[in-house]
DNA sequence: TTATAATGTTAGTGTTCTCTAACATTGTTC
DNA sequence: GAACAATGTTAGAGAACACTAACATTATAA
């Protein structure tokens, strides 16, 4: 199993974000998306389709391989995490918290990753919602204050 | 001012990390350190030389100029706040936490930082020590299941 | 003090990735 | 369908970074 780069994951997790409302992918699609010049789309293209991860008949359109779309939806999975933690819980404004989970999503370790959505788990599966601490950090982010004593754990 | 790539940035780090406990700095030290060969290092010092960050007299010690040191504890201060989020926090290994600090270390915006801290700051101003729902976080990690219900905000 | 080991430097190579510039194909419009 | 625009490709250059190999300096030990 070949690893990929970092730019090699982001041009194959843009051709599936791209192709969930576009169906049809093309270089200057990519381009667009990634801002960077379509020469570069097409060495990166040409790469990938070298290695099996995506089909791209020349002045054609784009598309994943069964394996392509695989490894995209891995790294997509990884982007979509970090968006969570970073605007859900860091509140950290869209266009922040995606890039930063565009940087972030190459080079975690796996363990990492686990944890964090072991994380966002944890806030979500709290039985009466919104936790209470959280709406507490959610206005400390605000205020700089809490707005309560926190309660600690019994003796 | 100059901005750094990810390397030079690993660089003046790890003088300021090794200058800690050595008092002198060597190439060698430094490729220790960084898992590189002495001449990659030897280049990458030079640049920082021409760029006074750093002062390097031939097969001499290398120290950090002012300004070098002004850089350095930057990175490292990200470092140790993202080491604390992974490790304290998250409950990473020791080497693990400590990779994936550096690796973000250079990525993240600065804003992404700051909420961190904050994050980290509203753990630790707790009046009453740790909180409770800290505790049944990591017994989550731990057990899978929530210790108690959570409390949420009441309305 | 001289041989050897350790350390450091320089030159040149390869990789990855982007870019510009020139050229090729496809699409659109009159 | 000819002219032009839009899109795509290829070649070549440059930046950043690490590496190997060869050479230079410094330290150590016989």
């Amino acid at each position: 199993m070949s690893v990929l780069t970092q730019s090699k994951e982001d041009y194959l997790e843009a051709i599936l974000v791209i192709s969930l409302e576009k169906k049809w992918v093309r270089v200057s699609d990519l381009a667009d998306y990634l801002g960077v010049k379509m020469s570069s789309v097409a060495t990166g293209v040409k790469f990938l389709a070298e290695k099996g991860l995506v089909n791209h008949e020349k002045y054609g359109y784009i598309e994943l391989t069964r394996e392509g779309v695989r490894v995209a939806k891995q790294v997509y999975a990884r982007h979509k995490t970090l968006y969570k933690f970073l605007h859900d819980f860091l509140g950290l404004s869209e266009p922040v918290a995606w890039r930063d989970a565009c940087r972030m999503e190459h080079v975690l370790d796996a363990k990492t990753m686990k944890r964090l959505l072991k994380f966002l788990e944890f806030i979500e599966t709290c039985p009466e919602g919104e936790p209470l601490w959280l709406s507490n950090f959610h206005s400390f982010l605000k205020t700089g204050k809490r707005p309560e004593p926190c309660l600690r754990r019994e003796k």
